[in-house]
DNA sequence: ACCTTGACAGAAT
DNA sequence: AATTCTGCCAAGG
């Protein structure tokens, strides 16, 4: 086979961990990278999310419920910070004054 | 081929 | 408690 392998598998395997979020729920980068047997490598897991900007692939990757460790979102005001927030809100994820999501409340176990 | 950067996380100071 | 430093993997210059 040829023409594959778009980018690496880490990609690929972070965006398919990514779709199982189901809506309503949050996961954070180190442990999507936990579940890839990668732990530490949570700056590669938004690496990959980042890459969607300018290279989106099919099915979509619901990269809104991807937050970081602290329960925040770690995308700077007016690259799409906002647009998460209002995604998540559709969800029905809200943050509280200060802008961050209760963890124990929206995190993913994991478990289908 | 080497060095820097990046949607992070956690330990160390 | 706040800041600094290092680890991790991939891509860009």
């Amino acid at each position: 086979m040829s023409g594959n392998s778009i980018q690496g598998d880490f990609f690929q395997n972070v965006y398919r961990l990514v779709r199982m979020i189901p809506p309503g729920k949050v996961a954070t980068y180190g442990q999507i990278a936990a579940f890839l047997a990668a732990p530490g490598a949570a700056r590669t897991v938004g690496y990959a999310l980042n890459a969607l900007k300018t290279n989106p692939v099919l099915p979509p990757v619901p990269w809104q419920r991807v937050i970081n460790s602290r329960g925040g979102i770690s995308l700077p005001p007016g690259e799409g910070f906002e647009i998460q927030r209002d995604l998540l809100a559709e969800e029905g994820v809200m943050p509280d004054d200060n802008g961050i999501y209760d963890l124990d409340e929206y995190i993913w176990d994991g478990k289908p």
